[in-house]
DNA sequence: TAATTTGGTTGCTTTAAGCAACTAATTTTG
DNA sequence: CAAAATTAGTTGCTTAAAGCAACCAAATTA
């Protein structure tokens, strides 16, 4: 599917692949940490960390050889996805807890300071909404944001 | 669960949900539209319509009293969502795309240029990776990332 | 006036998820 | 050092969700 949020949603667009996404940004890394602390089957467990490591967000290392411990940590590209998972967390923690006030803060490890809102900024600074912004096909081109027909 | 990941994930992290914000983010706005761009089947499409509408992401609105035509637009709450479907298009982009190039660019409305990439921001300006922040519990407090025990 | 579009609902089939039991190493505990 | 527990799964069965097709009534278009 011609589509960047589509290929996104074939990786991890679902409840736990984003639950994974979490717990290994927090620092989660073996098979029986991620099936404790997010309460789902091992049998989906595999499976989908099977599809992070064959999308290459997350990699698989034994801890040591032939232990049949692993470790399943997250390569550059699954850390890549840190500003979908800190924007997602601000817009539960405004939109959804509200004034019940926030589960987790997420804060500059140097120096604990809150960090800033994630905004989607012009060339030229300015803070952008979704009224603001226009759609326009790409190299890829063709129909914008069509995937069939 | 007390977790600002999951709570996003129940009311929209699955593919459909995704793939309805990107479309109402670039203008549809009626369920037969929604129908012919995702390609999913009218049940599932009117559950989810439902549930954006329940969890106050969506609106939906007689086009004229009493004509039995809707529109389904995004409230204040739906439009916050920007970002994060920016951070995803832009994640996507780079590292599923990458040389190949974008389906679609976003630009600016006024002018044209095109947006800079979404990043987390340290209060001090610094661009923060996911090994520059830790994670503190906040005023809902209790234990940091855990749901259940 | 007839055909088409819109916004669904209902019923059936197929796919995916949840649950429990089992396994075979490995590691920890007494 | 032996027994118990942990790790990282697999297999089989059940239940819930998604896909598909047909159908419908009101409104709109030809």
């Amino acid at each position: 599917m011609n589509c960047s949020i589509a290929q996104f949603a074939e990786i991890l667009g679902d409840k736990w692949g984003l639950l994974i996404l979490r717990d290994a940004l927090v620092g989660v890394t073996t098979f029986s940490e991620f099936e404790r602390r997010i309460g789902l089957s091992k049998n989906v467990l595999t499976e989908r960390l099977n599809r992070l490591v064959e999308n290459g967000v997350m990699a698989k290392v034994s801890t040591r050889p032939k232990s049949g411990r692993y470790r399943y940590e997250l390569t550059e590209k699954g850390k890549a996805l840190f500003p979908i998972a800190v924007s997602i967390m601000q817009w539960s923690d405004k939109w959804v807890f509200g004034n019940e006030g926030e589960p987790i803060k997420v804060v500059d490890g140097k120096g604990g300071a809150p960090i800033q809102s994630v905004e989607v900024i012009a060339r030229d600074g300015r803070t952008l909404s979704s009224d603001d912004v226009e759609y326009r096909p790409g190299p890829r081109g063709g129909r914008p944001y069509n995937q069939d027909e």
